[in-house]
DNA sequence: GACTTTAGTCACAAAAAGTGACTAATTCGC
DNA sequence: GCGAATTAGTCACTTTTTGTGACTAAAGTC
């Protein structure tokens, strides 16, 4: 088995390729290329000359056809035994795409990050450690942006933040922290969403600003 | 010269093993395996059936004649081109001492971290990224208390702290924020350090507590 | 036109963080 | 022995940040 393939690199790189699907997040997955019954993560093997990052964009491409408005290395895995692709170790990579222009490739299909089906162990320890690596992210990077379409209301990215944490959020604190932030424009469109006040459209558009001169945290989480 | 050696493995597991020597962190290095001339972070071929983790404890305690306190994957690296070990990829962990305990076998020197030496693109590439990493875990990991003996003065966890920040903080602030985080418990001795009024020596030993409440936070770093 | 629904803002309360000044216990110089 | 210097440890007050309920605004529903 182990030796079916003359294997000219014994890692694959692998992606977990997350979005936000109505109430909750997704990961992409396709059929496992050893076995068809079995799901697994998209992986490939990088070719020679290849970057890692390099790799991993191309992967993307190819199961997404287009690629992810950020992605990010989680770490390699080689701890579990078992890997689709029978390799030593595998890297593993973390991208975030809008549902609504996200359209996967055929044989890639969105499944709701409580109802993955089996994968290999290695690959469920990705998928963990990708929305680890999301919640973690989550004040450094923009992540809720890059989950949302170009332009949304403040509702929504509220809302985004609220799937993302896990918690209800509080309005008027929710956008005092993001005016403080400089993080977003407001355009000057408006969006009925049925009953209620329509919702002005923003879209991200950092600005620079002093950096938070805080002090010390001691953040340990309970162990 | 890449083809040298049969390669069983085509990564390496290289290490950054890091210290606090005096008012700065420090590094640890050898003569580089292909050229003698230049420095290398420690690194190893894992072993067939070795994980990863277990690979880099394994190096670790090779170089230190003991296992760190603590240690972590920073990543997989494979973008630059050279490597020592002429590997394709290198996946990184930094580990860290107490620089009172320990004590690196023949042929490693601790580097002050200013003053590293020319490496390989890729080793270069992981010492920033170790201290990438211990500056951003700084609130979620003991990195501080690791880098200490196991007793230690507040004084002396507090110059840890500012070393690690690049800042100085503010005695009270930072004694507040300790004692409302429970990470620390006194012992009953006490050590006097030449003049002033002697210090209590405390130790490490977290304890449970409510999980800290926060709302959202955008800290996204200036761009 | 009254009621409901969602958006957006305000103002006050509560909590957390910044800071200077104080007391305590030791060594040093004389 | 005693005052000055030095380091430890704490307090109390100020300022900033965060939590929260209640308000006004603009739409749809009946």
């Amino acid at each position: 088995m182990r030796d079916r393939y003359a294997r000219t690199a014994s890692y694959s790189v692998d992606l977990v390729l997350v979005t936000a699907m109505g109430n909750e997040l997704a990961v992409l997955l396709t059929r496992s290329a050893g076995d068809r019954e079995r799901w697994a993560l998209p992986w490939r093997i990088p070719q020679a000359g290849e970057t890692l990052d390099g790799g991993a964009s191309r992967g993307a491409h190819e199961a997404l056809g287009e690629t992810p408005s950020w992605i990010e290395q989680i770490g390699a895995f080689g701890d579990a035994k078992r890997h689709p692709g029978d390799v030593d170790i595998s890297v593993a990579y973390v991208g975030l795409v809008p549902h609504e222009t996200a359209s996967p490739r055929a044989g890639y299909t969105w499944f709701q990050i409580t109802e993955v089906p089996p994968l290999s162990p290695r690959q469920r320890a990705m998928v963990e450690a990708a929305t680890n690596t999301i919640q973690a992210r989550l004040d450094q990077a923009p992540i809720a942006f890059r989950l949302l379409p170009a332009t949304f209301t403040l509702s929504e990215l509220q809302q985004m933040y609220e799937l993302l944490l896990g918690k209800r959020l509080h309005k008027a604190s929710f956008r005092r922290a993001l005016q403080a932030a400089w993080l977003v424009e407001a355009t000057d469109e408006w969006r009925s969403e049925g009953r209620g006040r329509p919702a002005q459209l923003f879209r991200y558009l950092p600005k620079k600003r002093r950096k938070a001169q805080r002090g010390v945290r001691f953040d340990l989480l309970d162990s």
